[in-house]
DNA sequence: CCCTTACTTCGCCAATCACCGAAATATTGT
DNA sequence: ACAATATTTCGGTGATTGGCGAAGTAAGGG
């Protein structure tokens, strides 16, 4: 598939819209993203997914734990020059402003606690 | 909606990137753009009015015929830089480049001929 | 006027997609 | 080896979307 087309399907939907941005703090855990989205964690999953085949974020596996974080100055300049758009884009939205909020007192909790969407 | 996120879905079909492209060659009526992408008009005007309000086409309409044109330089900066984005990219897609060629031969072509994809 | 015509809107159908829970996979701790 | 657990894959379901043809709209020409 076109580059250009597979980035723009990617960035088609306001979860996975809403994941990369909350990715803008830096590197996060599936069971942050599903903490924040609160989604069930398969479908999570598949959103992220979706954005690390588009080249857009990158999957880091450490023991039992995910991390993904978005891609670096390495991407493809198809790619990088995607990042650039929507990170440029202004952050007036209502819902990604909350999510960045809920977003930073998620990150302060323990992995151990986030991990208990699992188990509930 | 989100403007990034209405520009990602206008962006996130196969069709609608070939008509938006097509669009590099500089401004076209609705049927030049019927006669290269061979469907019904009627899908045609409805994918380049998702692109209209997107913001990254715009329309000028002339007594019977409609012309389509990229959004020039009053358009907002998330719809430009998304058009960078866009036209930026890479073209050795083949279906890009056959549109691109088969546009030229179209666009020699009178519009009383074009249009007659509604009389048939 | 009224007919033609370029385009848009509407109603419908098939295909795609987001979502979930269940099952599968992989890794850690006992 | 086994149990617990973080994540992915699978199968199914309801919602969205792309496609068409028919009907509606608007503009030009008799």
């Amino acid at each position: 598939m076109n580059p250009v087309l597979r980035i723009a399907k990617a960035l088609s939907d306001e979860t996975r819209l809403r994941a990369l941005l909350a990715l803008r703090a830096g590197e996060l855990c599936l069971c942050h993203v599903v903490g924040l989205l609160e989604l069930s964690p398969s479908t999570v999953s598949k959103h992220l997914d979706i954005l690390c085949q588009a080249g857009l974020v990158q999957r880091r596996k450490d023991g039992r734990w995910c991390y993904f974080r978005l891609a670096d100055r390495g991407a493809s300049p198809v790619v990088r020059s995607a990042l650039r758009w929507v990170l440029a884009a202004p952050a007036d939205d209502v819902t990604i402003a909350k999510d960045a909020q809920r977003l930073a007192s998620l990150r302060r909790k323990d992995l151990q606690e986030l991990a208990a969407c699992y188990r509930s």
